[in-house]
DNA sequence: TTGTAGGCGTTATCAT
DNA sequence: ATGATAACGCCTACAA
């Protein structure tokens, strides 16, 4: 079944249906609904990949992960997915599993598909990978680790906001003594938030100490160990920020195990406000980071990049702030 | 650029290119040389697109899920890719959302797009789009909803298996009041759970008490809920199997509201073993539905179908077994 | 072993 | 308002 088959069901032209499927120009009413019924009785679905041959637009996009598991990429894809698809793009997932070679791997494919954008939600992307695209003209969006030019938006996090209304809401229960878990130092995303951290606790004229700031993994199990840790400090903290909702759920662990409750015994915050934040047992106190404006970011920077006039591509603020549950309390002296 | 300029390029002609490109036939060493430099300097990257519409393969997959956000579904996109890259393969995955609206749209999407074949991971298909599917002659592979016939498989779950080793578990352990907390009732996989569990008891000769059957509705919440209700009975049960780990989680909650501490109160098994269930606390016994095997099921037999001679389709059963970890233990009498 | 050329299903440019 | 037809990039008989 084919464009050619509805155009002689029809009685006209190729270019016609084509016409008219596409809406690119008047066609007159009767003839319409010729087409359409034609259309109709035969089933017929135009063939995408043959339209994008001739167009010159695959209407594809790539959307780079690097964990799918990770709870913080689900509501990204979903979303950017909803966004596409509501724009009449496909999109490609393709998940790297933190491994640049299969990142490599992956972007080829892309290529091959002849994508017509890519969103990079990961930091495995050297430089000739990202050559690679910029060469073929490919708009990319990252997620921090880019930079804004021809073809190349960036999206940030603006950190600071939701981490200073944390601490300020920390100080305001009385807390002076606040830890911190931090992600793996490696990445960027952790050294934003952990100097987040460190600037907004002097501006409370807290002296910053050393042993109060612990490294985790983004993980449960990070979590749980970078707490123990806390715990065994001479001068235990009386409340805890973590740099994602994951280890906030593995610090609550730690805590139970000493028998320590929250938020009576100890005040805990998370970041990123996963689904999980919500429904925990208690109720995390958290950081919303919105994948859903993440995503909308993504596409819509893309989308602009792929159909605007100008190629030149935009940076892009994400806000965070804090959400009030039940994991802090007033410090009870 | 495209395989024309390659060709010009390495002075052969195009078919050439293609032929060494897909190894389609030898080649001698002296222009495959000439041509694999060609395509080195121009940085040639093959149109897949245009490929398949002379192939008349896309490569493409449509993967249909109901909810990405449901922790069972992320691993198992995460595999079902791993397995399609692996064989040359691209996947597009559709989010449904549960919506047979949307549903409907994306099913005609991915045959706009010619995928060479579909896994139904979601029961949002009505037999309208699987028809649409069939009559254009593409594989699907269905979770649990299927039937297996000309281009068409389907995965069935072994829930017995598990459930009945979670309860001979549970009865080793001196448990008697068993009590199960569903999913909603409306869904296939709820029932068979269900029916499997009760199957089991009577097996070890315990009387079945209605009250100790109760519906939640696979989320945290839906447990949580569940199981208080269970904490009200007047006999309460010593332990409870759960439909799936997200409410086992629920019921944690529920648990430590009441005081009552697992396993030493109360013994509580999960279902599907999602990657929270080991990271939880305490670890959760639970039972292992393995995605992994889900996945490669799925893309196997679509694999199958579509390049095997024969069309017709398969039935795979994934097992399911009991692991113990440490929410299980001996009733304290 | 390699080349020629028609065809895959659309779109888009000229015509009419 | 519609039709003819040349691309689009590749594959694959059929030839040589």
């Amino acid at each position: 079944m084919n464009i050619k088959k509805v155009a002689e069901h029809a009685n006209v032209s190729t270019a016609t249906v084509s016409r008219l499927i596409n809406k690119t120009s008047y066609i007159s009413p009767e003839t319409a609904k010729k087409v359409w019924s034609a259309i109709e009785e035969l089933g017929y679905y135009p063939n995408i990949n043959a339209r994008g041959l001739a167009s010159g637009r695959s209407l594809l996009l790539g959307l780079i992960v690097s964990d799918l598991v990770n709870p913080f990429f689900p509501e990204l894809v979903k979303h950017f997915e909803e966004c596409a698809v509501e724009h009449g793009y496909e999109v490609i997932t393709a998940n790297t599993n933190y491994d640049p070679a299969r990142t490599a791997m992956r972007v080829r494919s892309l290529i091959e598909r002849r994508v017509d954008g890519v969103a990079v939600m990961t930091s495995e992307m050297n430089q000739t990978l990202v050559d690679e695209l910029s060469t073929r003209g490919i708009p990319i969006v990252f997620f921090e680790t880019g930079e804004v030019r021809e073809n190349s938006s960036n999206i940030r996090i603006d950190y600071e906001q939701g981490i200073r209304e944390g601490i300020i809401h920390l100080f305001n229960l009385g807390h002076r003594r606040i830890g911190f878990i931090t992600g793996p130092l490696s990445l960027k995303s952790s050294q934003m938030r952990k100097s987040a951290f460190l600037k907004f606790i002097r501006e409370q004229g807290i002296i910053e100490k050393k042993e109060l700031v612990t490294t985790g993994n983004y993980m449960i199990d990070g979590g749980r160990k970078a707490m123990s840790q806390l715990l065994e400090l001479k001068e235990r903290p009386t409340a805890v920020m973590t740099s994602n909702d994951m280890m906030a759920m593995g610090a609550l662990q730690a805590l139970r195990t000493y028998g320590l409750h929250v938020p009576e015994d100890m005040s805990l915050i998370g970041f990123d406000d996963i689904s999980l934040a919500e429904s925990n047992d208690p109720p995390l106190t958290t950081v919303i980071l919105s994948r859903v404006k993440v995503a909308e970011s993504a596409f819509e920077s893309l989308f602009a990049l792929i159909n605007n006039a100008s190629k030149i591509g935009k940076e892009m603020w994400i806000e965070t702030k804090l959400i009030i549950r039940e994991s802090t309390a007033r410090l009870i002296v």
